[in-house]
DNA sequence: CTAGTCTCTCCATTAACTGGAAGGTCAAGG
DNA sequence: CCTTGACCTTCCAGTTAATGGAGAGACTAG
């Protein structure tokens, strides 16, 4: 198939297809007489893996170690297991952060009269050493 | 002060600081005869400012915005806590999301057995169309 | 006077694309 | 046969918010 029908297919945009075969991350099966990038069953599989693992947060480097154990079928359960622990840990930290980030300012917003006086906690605050 | 006790009074680093002077964000008070940025009382409030609101999640140009607010005595408390308001519902629909994704990576992490063999559910449901 | 630490400007690079220009290819319609 | 429009190609530039480094001038201590 081409690049569009390949872009319908993965989820993924045209244009990022051809990025990804750029950096060679996801190599078409091959070419037509035009040049046209051609992509077959497992180069599509592919890029539905990393459009999955890209939603999942994994950066374009762990999505090649994890393309690599993909395709690698010796590779152990465990070597997946950790990349994608490392990963649930960074997600548990962010949530962390947002949850101080959002009461913080909610608490700020909710002590905001918002009315057309210039009295502003939220402005106040934010001008504070901290 | 020079631009590296900014630095340090401000949190930001020296380049980060040349940088919004650089893009219009915060002008040093002056030059000195060298041409050594100073900075005063008043534009070390507003690197304060700008590092307390970055750290919020706020974009360079809202915190322009934001910074404009600070500074114009007449603002409305109103326009504020429209941008901070806007800014708070972005954070909650990003821990929804983040939420989400850690539910189901949890989900798979704990299905994998993390052993020698290559069975795992983490690739394979990486590898599913969704 | 010199060594070391600032500071300056300018240029390149980062992540992961996205947009656009200029040009080649292909199928359908007149 | 020709044209129109939808694809496809490569290459170059831009995005965000800095960061890194080169090369050169300024200042301070010994």
């Amino acid at each position: 198939m081409k690049i569009s029908e390949a872009s319908e297919q993965s989820g993924l945009r045209v244009k990022t297809i051809r990025y990804y075969s750029d950096i060679g991350l996801v190599a078409p099966s091959g070419r037509n007489d035009a040049g046209y990038r051609q992509y077959d069953k497992t180069s599509l599989q592919q890029l539905i893996f990393i459009r999955r693992a890209r939603e999942f947060g994994f950066s374009i480097p762990e999505c090649r170690d994890l393309l690599g154990l993909y395709s690698d079928k010796a590779r152990s359960s465990a070597d997946v297991k950790k990349i994608a622990s490392t990963r649930l840990e960074d997600i548990r930290k962010k949530q962390d952060e947002l949850q101080c980030l959002h009461d913080e300012l909610f608490h700020l917003v909710q002590n905001c009269r918002g009315d057309d006086r210039p009295d502003c906690p939220i402005i106040s605050n934010l001008a504070e050493m901290k």
